[in-house]
DNA sequence: GTGAAAGCGCTAACAG
DNA sequence: CTGTTAGCGCTTTCAC
């Protein structure tokens, strides 16, 4: 990383003709120090290229710089969330720790990667909601954590994106086609996207006094596995012409919905109207193009990241600063019929 | 991280009643140690739940467990490269901080990600190989580097993948279809992937003793964007007959000839046919399904980690290794018609 | 305002 | 084999 030997911070201090403290002071911006003095001090820095060991400076300071971000790596939004938060972190001299929590073992994955590391914040986004273990194990960290919208207890939401309102109006947009059979196909209540999906989407169907169909609203994971499974035992219901929509709340869970589409020769939207979440180049490039809803994911990695920063920044506000609200948005495209 | 107060290796050292050193070189698995003692002092860090101090660790010994990995997130392959990565570096105890670079002003933005920091090693993917400023920068690191699918002076590969066997098996099958004139698509020479494939291409047309289409050979960059641009230009010969499939280096790239052909309403494989690189769920929910080149991202992934943590094990051997070869996979779908 | 001194928690070199 | 000692590079008192 450095040059040749190691210039630390004691050479800056012989070379300013100052004292080590006085050195540690210009570099920290803290006060008591002359204008003077720190104006040669930097002279100095600059000249004999010294750079703070962000190592050492850790130790004393307890500051790490380091933000840690746990994920299931699998998801596609991923990426683009995680390219939002490295640019906001950039920014602010943080570099982004990444752990791969997947979607099972995901507390022993946790522990593991903070194992005796220190990081001033994290970032969470949980398969689920309900892990007794794992809320315990991050109460008892003491460091701000902020979720990706997740309603976890005692750990503030860092972002919340608004899924009430355009899932509400796709669902109204599906009822105005004529569809009255439209099954919903999300992860578990216990994530807090699902939870709210269902309730806008039964609130859509109680504004047009239309009853809503309980028995289609279907949980499970967030997997492509899952929407296999799902799609397959409507099979039926779609055939009979009882189930006219799908609606999936996932784009994995749309890919596994799709896999048993082509397999049994159902095309949509002739045979089977379809919205999903998250816009990419899947549902752009398909053929017909895909309705769905989108979130701004890069947006969401910044917001996330600026909320983060706040807290670790003034601790006094942990928790009291209301997450940011993402809006989506409601696309239209070829993949829904009129009936 | 910790729980109450922080404990430290001095506490473990009075509860087993030994010397600092003798719980150093315990945690260490260094020797000069009785088992006896060892296992006392392991039972005193039980009992006490101790955990050593990354950072103070670091100070002194110049490890840091941590593995920088720079690459353009973008990319969708990068999600499963990071997967493997991270699979394999959870094991040995190391973490994964992650760069984005994007694909400009990489130097800059390495530089500020350094800044400081220390690393065990580094993971590369640049999106070129000829950046003199970058290799001056990277060259004067002394811990170790390794690509992925790079070729860069002074820098070993960590693993490198076949890319010309399958291109040329690729090649084989669009020129045993029928096909004269194929366009291959990718990034530029300066990088490995697309430099091997051309020739691959070349080399299959001059075994069929046809001659090579030099002028269909597109060079330019892996976006969407190129794609885009260079389908457009060949739209005329796509027309006349003169270009009978597409042959794409990129996924990206592959997108932006999707979108083109559409938006002129061309259809493959009817008036094109088409094969591209990397498999993932856009080329097999397609409708026709595309015939692709598939790399095993999760391995490569974690054949390049296991490669680097040996070089940072034993440094002696740093650029001695052969970098992995990964194979490929030519996959066989509905996007190419016999002509 | 500024220098000197005291550690942060740990490893490594040195005596025994 | 094991305890003690000296720092790693820095921040933070504490005097002056």
């Amino acid at each position: 990383m450095d040059d040749k030997k190691k210039i630390t911070i004691k050479d800056v201090a012989k070379h300013a003709c100052v004292g080590l403290g006085t050195v540690s002071r210009a570099i920290n911006g803290a006060s008591g120090i002359s204008p003077k003095t720190r104006k040669r001090v930097f002279e100095s820095i600059k000249e004999l290229g010294y750079t703070p060991d962000v190592i050492a400076q850790s130790m004393r300071s307890n500051k790490y710089k380091n933000i840690a971000f746990f994920i299931d790596i699998s998801n596609v939004a991923f990426s683009k969330i995680a390219k939002g938060i490295q640019y906001e972190l950039d920014n602010l001299g943080y570099i982004l720790s990444l752990c791969d929590i997947g979607d099972k073992n995901v507390i022993e994955k946790v522990m593991t990667f903070m194992n005796g590391r220190k990081f001033d914040g994290i970032i969470l986004s949980l398969p689920r909601e309900d892990d007794q273990e794992l809320h315990q194990f991050f109460s008892s960290i003491k460091i701000p954590i902020v979720t990706l919208d997740r309603d976890i207890p005692d750990i503030p939401a860092g972002i919340t994106t608004d899924y009430f309102s355009s899932v509400k109006k796709a669902t109204h947009y599906l009822l105005s086609l004529g569809h009255k059979g439209i099954a919903l196909i999300g992860g578990s209540r216990h994530i807090r996207p699902t939870r709210v999906s269902i309730d806008a989407f039964q609130e859509a169907y109680n504004e047009k006094s239309i009853p809503c169909p309980e028995d289609l609203i279907l949980e499970g994971q967030l997997t492509s596995e899952f929407g296999r499974r799902a799609i397959y035992d409507l099979l039926p219901k779609i055939r009979s012409g009882q189930v006219s929509a799908i609606f999936t709340l996932n784009n994995q869970i749309f890919q596994g919905v799709l896999h048993v589409l082509r397999e049994n020769n159902l095309e949509y939207p002739k045979d089977i109207s379809l919205i999903t979440f998250e816009d990419y180049e899947l549902t752009q490039l398909l053929n017909p193009s895909v309705t769905v809803i989108r979130r701004p994911l890069l947006e969401m990695g910044k917001s996330v990241s600026r909320i983060l920063i706040k807290y670790i920044e003034e601790p006094d506000l942990y928790g009291k600063i209301a997450p940011s609200v993402i809006p989506t948005e409601f696309i239209i495209r070829d993949s829904c019929k009129f009936l």
